[in-house]
DNA sequence: AAGACGAAAGTGGTTGA
DNA sequence: TCAACAACTTTCGTCTT
């Protein structure tokens, strides 16, 4: 343990990408992460797990002056690409003459560069995974993957993904992309697909929509009934008919101010009574999200208001 | 027995000072 | 930042079929 060369263990939990060892250590005088086991040099660009990143020159330090959270993804490049070093020196430590200097430096440029790109194009990948991960557990149609990917991508160009979760911007993108194609998912569907709470969730949508300027109506009961058919079974007199009753509510003002879950199950309760096609109040509300009472409270509302005659 | 109804108290989010 | 507020939920007892 005491070689000449002080080592410090770090209590890190990063993990060697070649022999999975947890052993590592960082040499100071050469700036390298050194995997003890197999002696992988996991170079200075791999990230220190703790709270702060590290820098080691100063386009590092103002590129990273102002960090969020850590990146949650552990290797982006599974610490295998090469990095060009800093001193002008050869593998021998001789020094490189002059006249190769300035192709040194460019080779140095476009590593950097490249390396960068592919860390973001990691990330873009890892989000559009996850992405389409959710929504096809979710059972969305491509056209809402593909917006929804869109989304990300213009979110991460703008860098707004800094400071927040990967995750949490793509599940924030996701149910952007479900209103934008007026096939509304709740927040509470989506937070749940996506491990996350609706606060947060809820919280990273309006960032990312103020930020791109995302110009989304608020959601319309009508917008959920065809799903609420479909999943109930129900037929297409029943979607007119409920398509019917909530073009009237709006009418009437009844809407505004209400949960648009709340007014699409209360009418679509009325419509199946209506139809003849009966389900029970508890099936609507679990299928929508809401309670029992909210579709009686909506649905006295619609029935005295648009004079709506039940007969049970 | 299951479903519908409604009262009352509690919860989480929005709004305006 | 806090209180007021409306919408909504939870809970529970009663009524109807």
């Amino acid at each position: 343990m005491t070689g000449k060369k002080e080592k410090q263990k770090i209590e890190l939990t990063a993990i060697c990408p070649e022999c999975c060892s947890t052993y590592l250590s960082r040499d100071h005088s050469r700036a390298e992460l050194v995997c003890d086991d197999c002696g992988l040099v996991i170079d200075e660009d791999l990230i220190d797990y703790g709270p702060e990143w590290r820098a080691f020159d100063s386009e590092q330090r103002e590129k990273r002056a102002r960090t969020g959270a850590p990146m949650n993804y552990m290797f982006p490049d599974k610490g295998l690409s090469t990095t060009i070093g800093w001193t002008n020196r050869d593998s021998y430590g001789k020094s490189i003459p002059n006249r190769n200097r300035a192709q040194l430096y460019r080779m140095r440029k476009w590593q950097n560069r490249i390396r960068i790109s592919n860390a973001t194009m990691k990330n873009l990948v890892v989000a559009l995974s996850n992405l389409d991960r959710m929504s096809s557990r979710m059972g969305l149609p491509r056209t809402v993957r593909e917006t929804a990917a869109m989304i990300y991508r213009k979110a991460a160009s703008k860098n707004l993904v800094r400071g927040r979760t990967v995750d949490g911007v793509a599940a924030a993108a996701l149910y952007a992309a479900c209103r934008q194609c007026h096939v509304p998912r709740t927040l509470d569907e989506i937070s749940n697909i996506a491990n996350m709470s609706r606060r947060d969730v809820g919280r990273n949508y309006r960032y990312i929509s103020r930020e791109l300027k995302l110009k989304l109506m608020p959601t319309t009961p009508q917008d959920y009934i065809p799903r609420f058919c479909s999943e109930l079974k129900l037929s297409g007199d029943v979607k007119a008919k409920t398509i019917e009753i909530l073009k009237e509510a709006a009418d009437n003002e009844l809407t505004s101010g209400r949960g648009p879950t709340g007014v699409a199950a209360a009418s679509l309760y009325i419509a199946t009574v209506l139809c003849g096609e009966r389900r029970t109040q508890r099936d609507i509300a679990d299928e929508a999200g809401v309670t029992e009472v909210t579709i009686r409270n909506r649905y006295k509302e619609l029935t005295e208001k648009l004079d709506i005659e039940i007969t049970l």
